[in-house]
DNA sequence: GCCAACCTGACACAAACCTGTCAAAAACGA
DNA sequence: TCGTTTTTGACAGGTTTGTGTCAGGTTGGC
């Protein structure tokens, strides 16, 4: 999973940034309106954490133009006003939930999560497809009954795929997905990873197919 | 727009069910979980009211069976307890949202308009023409229920042509679309590849005529 | 009948992809 | 803290295959 945070307190942001790479996300910082504009018409985010006060803007603003120009990536708004008003017209703007500073950082978690849920439609964490057992919330992963230990990338790819499997993922869209803008990988690290993954899938119904100059897509086969 | 409530305290319960009726949705109201079953079971609901605390067991008892059997209505959890851990407990279970007690009226409004403008946020992009079935998402291409692996080029010279069927495209415009500027491709690149294209399309009833001088066009053909 | 425009099978080549190996980095354990 | 184990991604060499050009054939307009 991929996140966005836009914060300009330098102290919490680095410690939600730390907290959520421990959880073995991938997360990227903005520290005002306009590097977020810039973050996010380059990268692809499951998920927005939006504080609302910044040095450039109101935060409202960025979810209003957010909405507008069509993006669905869901938003959850940081806010230190506790006025029920406020917190209305965040969910009005769009935003998909907001969370009151201080908060508690399992809380964070566990609204980014129930907010990734919905969005990826059926609100079951787990997957089952095609003799794969996946379950994103506890990293636990088998195939035709035997489980399988899979590292962290290796899971995180997977994630991926089983989010909308069918559907074909460019090398540079994975690329996006897996890592944050500032570690630049080599094609082939994604390469190498699919490569991996497909060792894994093997005893499985679940193959991933090369699509060249397109990229790879999961499919179910026979 | 049609909601269940499902809320023991008959007081508050009233209260919801006047103001939601005012806004001009269809509710209905279930008093404990077992008359909550049979609701869900007969109607069809657009969203959930669920209370956790009821006579006759706990709500989230019943929001994981909901779940389980694969409802996707959206559930929005009206709780008077206010302990992190029991919020994230909802959360996990799939709950969409919930709101704790004693609630401002406003706020339920627009966290229900927020659950719902969420649901309704499909768009599909598959196109089919004359017995052809195109998803430019997943690659996936089929003449007559037939499926067809086509390669890139020949993918995006059908993705040109389906977008505005009937329409003629100059030998030179399509070279625009399909190759970049400084790779410069004979004319001749083209020819070949609408000869790749029309083969692949021979069963269907598409086929791209030739116009001399002008370009080629896509039509459907009895 | 002639010329230009178009079609098509074959082919060479480079881009795209795969994979084993390895050094560096990160996570882990004591 | 330091040493050990695991994970990670770059690299290089090998394999595959999509691609555009070419050459020769076909078609159509005038």
């Amino acid at each position: 999973m991929k996140f966005l945070l836009v914060e300009d307190n330098k102290d919490l942001a680095t410690a939600i940034v730390s907290r959520m790479r421990l959880d073995g996300h991938v997360i990227d910082h903005a520290a005002k309106l306009d590097d977020a504009s810039a973050f996010v018409a380059t990268g692809d985010y499951d998920l927005i954490l939006l504080d609302i006060m910044l040095p450039d803007g109101d935060g409202r603003t960025f979810l209003r133009q957010h909405r507008a120009s069509d993006f669905d990536t869901p938003v959850i708004v940081l806010t230190a006003r506790s006025q029920v008003s406020d917190r209305i017209g965040s969910l009005d703007l769009g935003a998909d939930d907001y969370v009151t500073k201080p908060f508690d950082h399992a809380e964070l978690e566990a609204r980014c999560r129930a907010v990734l849920r919905r969005k990826s439609g059926n609100s079951k964490s787990i997957v089952e497809l095609g003799g794969v057992v996946f379950d994103p919330v506890a990293g636990h992963f088998s195939v035709e009954g035997r489980p399988v230990t899979l590292r962290n990338r290796e899971l995180r790819l997977l994630e991926v795929f089983l989010n909308t499997p069918g559907q074909i993922f460019s090398k540079h869209k994975l690329a996006d997905r897996l890592y944050s803008l500032d570690d630049n990988v080599s094609e082939n690290a994604i390469e190498v990873y699919v490569g991996r993954l497909r060792k894994h899938l093997k005893p499985s119904r679940l193959r991933i197919t090369t699509l060249r100059g397109l990229g790879y897509r999961l499919d179910q086969h026979d």
